[in-house]
DNA sequence: TATTTAGGAATGAACATTCATTCCTAATGG
DNA sequence: CCATTAGGAATGAATGTTCATTCCTAAATA
């Protein structure tokens, strides 16, 4: 097996384990999943967190990249919204795993203090999605509310509902997607 | 000291760190906290999963007792919505360490089988927040989605505003907690 | 004094991390 | 073309730490 092989298992098991059971999968299962020594692990991440944290900047890579391909940068701000919440929906239904993992990860410390950096713009990342609020509201085609409060207003209600979608609670139908991506930008329209 | 005095001390202590902490707050760390032996806490509660489930318990007796005191059973849907998400925000940034303590305890394996429980309709408390749904629903007055859907439409944005408050990032007053009760509103109805 | 309650040291299980050893590959020499 | 041998990669048993829980002694109470 190539070195960058055994990097991938542990990476893919790793994401398995923690999404499904948290942070506290053992490395020795981690290692067992990945068909690789417990010793191994520490060649290629130097400690655990290091992995937890590596596995997150993989993720959220993949995602932004996912929000970006198709964008449609051209349209109004409404069609461009709905066209991001839909593909968060999307990108989370089609990739439980990668849910979970992140619920895990923002419910965690290492989330938290991520979280409040990018609040206090800390992170050029963030700014894919805020970009939009920030331009609604000075269009004043938004509600006259904070851009973060305007952030939560919209993708709060995502969270709850790919939750309850991966704990096989409700089903997200396209039809499904499509009218909540609509409550979402009434909630935040003026 | 009394006997109930010193359950209520372990309670309170053991709120305040696993708020803080999460879950793996160490038992003896909660019993130097309350000023009290670790083996003492084995003799109020039977081990720390009761001990976490019992606090859950408590605090949401309190929470429903106060979503009902003044609640205007007789005024139209609109109005008793918008009471419960006022009385629910302010509730909770009064009382941040119950918020973050019920955020540990929704996202650990207690409060999902929980929330699975009470969607499928196992538990009698919820509805005091879904009875509103329901008749919204029935009376078209409400968009046509699934309840749950309606639910996480209208309460989704809270736990992500609340975790902002209480981290500090965005100040939750008055005038603020009016328009987002509206835009709740704005986000489910028809 | 007998009984109940409190305390905290002792226990053992779970786990991350380390490290001495083995294994593999591929370069070297015959 | 085979045999030998470095040197890096992989391993997993051993270590040390962190806890929940137990248990025995001391204090309080009746």
């Amino acid at each position: 097996m190539k070195s960058s092989d055994k990097r991938d298992e542990i990476m893919k098991a790793a994401m398995e384990l923690i999404a499904e059971h948290g942070f506290r999968a053992p490395i020795a299962e981690i290692a067992e999943k990945a068909g690789v020594g417990a010793g191994t692990i520490y060649r290629y991440f130097e400690n655990k967190d290091v992995l937890i944290t590596e596995l997150h900047r993989e993720l959220e890579e993949k995602i932004s990249a996912t929000l970006l391909e198709g964008y449609p940068v051209e349209r109004p701000l409404r069609e461009r919204f709905l066209y991001r919440i839909r593909e968060l929906l999307r990108y989370f239904i089609a990739h439980p795993l990668h849910f979970r993992y992140m619920e895990q990860y923002f419910n965690s410390p290492y989330g938290i203090s991520l979280h409040r950096d990018r609040l206090l713009g800390k992170s050029g990342n963030q700014d894919i999605v805020m970009e939009i609020f920030r331009e609604g509201s000075s269009q004043q085609i938004l509600k006259d509310l904070p851009v973060v409060v305007l952030f939560s207003l919209a993708f709060g209600p995502l969270i709850s509902l790919i939750r309850d979608h991966t704990l096989g609670l409700i089903c997200l139908e396209e039809t499904l997607i499509q009218k909540i991506s609509e409550a979402c930008w009434d909630g935040i329209k003026r």
